[in-house]
DNA sequence: GTCGTTAAAATTGTTGACAATAGACAATCG
DNA sequence: CGATTGTCTATTGTCAACAATTTTAACGAC
């Protein structure tokens, strides 16, 4: 996890995974004073990382009131939402195809082991970090990287969710599949289990 | 035009407009204090308004540099958001053919009769306004309006190039179709029509 | 002349104080 | 008793000054 070297980037990762891992659940309100003092700074860097996380989806803002934990997607709004990072995925995976650059798979080779250890682990936290990145390794390589800032807020509003009913090994085992697919070099199995995870 | 009561609303919305417009092209360089003394505010609301537009993908910003327009998209990542934003639109235009709301086409109608004349005009900041003001009622009927924050920064990304080889007329025709086949409950023709309208 | 060093300028990052607004609650009027 | 108005408090919105950083340009050594 590298840190930013502006209080804005911090106190926005810092809020992101604590909201994503689920320490801080939907409806509650965040008060620009007390994470202030919370994190011993003043209101100025934690109204830019609320507006940050406001504009990726996480919170939910109302002017003059304040902000507060987004609520998970509607059943049709996280339907369209699988469908937008399928497409956004699997157009990274056939970009991929057409090089075959080792070094993506050598840095997904390494984001599964890790991810394996997290699993084991109990911390949720690290756990999203890992899968987000899993994901966001493959985004990255294609057309130098410029889906990446597409990708994050769909990403992120899907995993308002993540810790309810998910089976972490599985998960995992999935992950295995689409880069075992990728070292193998079939993309058709590849792009298919990509769409299966994706769900 | 409704006008927003912070400052901040203000400021995003004529920065938008003036980009979308190719009043301010892509890469030029947008300093906080110049903008400060030209809308005769303080800093602070033009940060957050830089920010909004940041992460709307208009700007581009590199911690303490600054921000600059976003250049066009690349054609690999176009491709990518056209994909994109029929998968959402359609889906309204789907969710909509369950309901059959009229009150929809009401307004479909307005915007198509105020696009028609702003297309014979001069004034290409009102052209881009309600070409993407006629989008944005599609997806904001389906679904209480809930995929509209997913569309916007997608929409907008799509508009940084508004200005060059387009025919507005055939683009105001193109509007008139879907509403025609919306009107006759054709939802076949509307999704097909839809799908090559954005392109 | 070219390269590296350093000082100056321009710009963003951060802060604390003050103003404006929304929401809650009590007092007033019909 | 219900609705309305006014006040109070919590919270966001705005501001101007200061700190930190990056870029620019000047300068000198080789």
């Amino acid at each position: 996890m590298k840190l930013a070297a502006n209080l804005q980037e911090q106190v926005a990762s810092h809020l992101r995974r604590r909201i994503l891992s689920g320490q801080i659940l939907p409806g509650t309100p965040l008060r620009e004073q007390n994470l202030a003092v919370e994190f011993g700074i003043s209101r100025g860097p934690i109204r830019d990382a609320l507006l940050h996380l406001t504009k990726e989806g996480l919170l939910l803002a109302k002017p003059n009131v304040g902000v507060r934990v987004a609520a998970e997607p509607s059943a049709f709004k996280r339907h369209v939402i699988v469908h937008l990072r399928r497409e956004i995925e699997a157009s990274a995976v056939t970009a991929w195809f057409a090089t075959r650059d080792p070094a993506l798979l050598k840095r997904l080779d390494d984001n599964l082991s890790e991810y394996k250890d997290a699993c084991g682990g109990s911390d949720l936290g690290q756990v999203v970090e890992l899968d987000m990145a899993f994901h966001r390794l493959v985004v990255e390589t294609a057309d130098q990287g410029s889906l990446v800032d597409l990708w994050q807020p769909i990403m992120l509003r899907m995993f308002l969710r993540y810790s309810r009913h998910r089976d972490l090994m599985e998960s995992y085992n999935e992950h295995a599949g689409i880069v075992r697919a990728m070292h193998a070099g079939r993309e058709w199995e590849a792009l298919e289990a990509l769409k299966l995870h994706i769900v």
